[in-house]
DNA sequence: CACCGCGATGGTAGCGCTACCACATTCATT
DNA sequence: AATGAATGTGGTAGCGCTACCATCGCGGTG
């Protein structure tokens, strides 16, 4: 007598509730033409071996997809996309879709794989946040009818839906502000121009800057910054100037805690705005402006999409790209009072 | 002539290249018995189409599962299991399984939910953060040869393995440094003991104490905070007792920051130690200790324990369940010279 | 030249499930 | 009483794929 190894299926509730197995999937699916007598005996049986419906036989026999959306990002520790994540998964889940998880790290290689792997199993849907410029893997003529949404990063030479914080609006906006309380001479600590973000929110800096009347000084911008001491180092280069800047606008959390760290060591005071509120920001004990959103929303707006796309009739024509850009909030932390550091 | 909506079949691919639909399986399995000049048209052909074979299908014939791993956790926006997410991400990939996400919010009955959609896709294993003390939905009479692996919680009446951090060996050490420090009359802020790190964590504060021949004050312990604003609440009315404690040990970084902030306020120097580490630690400008580990590990480590698992021969009598406790490390900001706050 | 062996290909069946049709039974209608 | 419809149940086929066996053609052997 071995003990059965693999799972109950149909066919086994069928004989032991003495039905075909017709029956017990009528039963399962609460089609409405099965005794209520009949309903229960499959019912008992079911409860009986532990039966649970194998959901891939059934999708594959509906000719359904695997009703899984696939989540492709760059680096699921950044609490940025987590919460994006988190966002799809609400959304996703209110459909009875799941949500499959892949990590990239910023490599372009294990993106095109990730994304074979996802269309090989047969995912409804892509969220991708694309780690390179080249998105031709993304195309539909290499990926079919299988709808692609693309999050925090625009779609480049292929026609797909995205979903887009106001990268340029809240840079802009934080930088005004930063001129309002009385910044002349802004630096700007950022990431290279070939990022998305990272061109957008200098646009954003310069066009503030532009409609106060201001001009940029080149000096005071460093654009290579990818940890909090490298941005530090940056920040201190920037300070030591004989002209200082007297401001900052960094363009990521980062940049923002390296020119904290800048600033607290050195004796000057310029005022600081950043890009992405964090936990702590108003604990930090200087005067702070930061421009901050909801990643969440992101994810929800970017599942939003897709499954529009997904519920699209398979026949339809393809409706143009839609962009959806998440709004920005500007928050000031400690702006008008004295900063909170005791003396 | 409707395009094709559906995507290309195995058939397509065979009738395209002239073949049999075998014979393109064969080539698309590597295997050995086929001559060259075929694999070439056929590989032509599945060019041609864009033919991508459907995994679901393989895996109902080929008697697998469905090649992912199920992931639920309580609180993906948490950066804690987000890091969870991307170790059970790496070590699973190696394998070629991926992770399906999903997350409970600490409720109880999502996570069940959650566990028999996961079986019903026929998952190959579970890791799970279990939200409560329940863990009947988790034994193997109801997901029969399932393997699950718990993260982070220990499991409770049921037989798994699990991975947990050393929230008693942490606790102790951190309390430990800070009785080297001078501390003696230390405070606790802390989680209910109902959580799991919430009593180890305090068992490992109240160690410590006594290792050290301290008694505990029970006028400086707070158990109910769960935000940074609850836990400043906390810290402020400990610290306005006549005879306020010399110290704070925080059971996670809530209460570290909350603990933080009360400082700052008020006119006391505290000495601050705390549970998790943080990115800005050793920027906030006040003297303190943490404990650190690695998020990732732990996931890395459940994943693992779960492939022993999967891997194990179907017939093989059940192992003992294992325990794996992740190590912690005590992390010193700023606790030999003076803080670095500017006067 | 029959024979064997082997390598390349094809046919059949079935993984677990359900759409579709067939059938038997019951009940209302003329 | 005969007809039709509505109802409960079962049989068959097939989703896309591959394990298994059958087949076919080839060269080498006695």
């Amino acid at each position: 007598m071995s003990a059965e190894q693999s799972p109950p299926t149909l066919r086994d509730v069928a004989a032991r509730a003495g039905v075909s197995p017709m029956t017990v999937s009528r039963v399962l699916r609460d089609h409405p033409r099965v005794t209520e007598r009949t309903r229960e005996r499959v019912l008992a049986a079911v409860d009986a071996l532990g039966y649970r419906r194998n959901e891939l036989a059934r999708n594959l026999r509906l000719g359904r997809t695997s009703g899984l959306v696939g989540l492709v990002v760059t680096n699921l520790a950044n609490p940025f996309y987590s919460q994006l994540a988190l966002g799809v998964e609400a959304i996703a889940g209110e459909r009875g879709l799941k949500v499959v998880l892949g990590n990239t790290a910023e490599d372009v290689q294990r993106e095109r794989r990730l994304v074979e792997e996802f269309a090989a199993r047969r995912v409804d849907g892509l969220i991708v946040v694309p780690a390179g410029a080249d998105h031709s893997h993304l195309t539909s003529s290499r990926l079919g009818r299988l709808p692609v949404v693309l999050a925090a990063r625009p779609p480049s030479n292929i026609a797909a839906d995205c979903v887009l914080v106001d990268d340029f609006g809240g840079a802009r906006e934080a930088t005004a502000r930063l001129i309002a309380h009385g910044a002349i001479r802004p630096g700007f600590l950022g990431l290279p121009l070939s990022a998305w973000t990272g061109s957008e929110r200098f646009r954003g800096f310069c066009v503030a800057l532009d409609e106060a009347g201001l001009t940029l000084d080149e000096r005071y911008v460093r654009r290579n910054q990818r940890t909090i001491a490298t941005a530090e180092a940056a920040a201190l280069q920037v300070l030591s100037l004989p002209d200082p800047p007297d401001a900052f606008f960094c363009a990521n959390s980062r940049n923002t805690l390296g020119a904290f760290r800048a600033i607290s060591a050195s004796g000057s005071r310029p005022a600081l705005a950043g890009f992405d509120d964090f936990e702590m920001a108003d604990v930090l004990g200087l005067p702070l402006i930061v421009v901050a959103y909801d990643p969440e929303e992101l994810g929800r707006q970017a599942a939003r999409l897709l499954l529009d796309r997904i519920d699209r009739e398979p026949g339809a024509a393809d409706s143009p790209p839609r962009r959806i850009v998440i709004p920005t909030t500007v928050v000031e932390y400690g702006m008008a009072e004295q900063p909170a550091v005791r003396g």
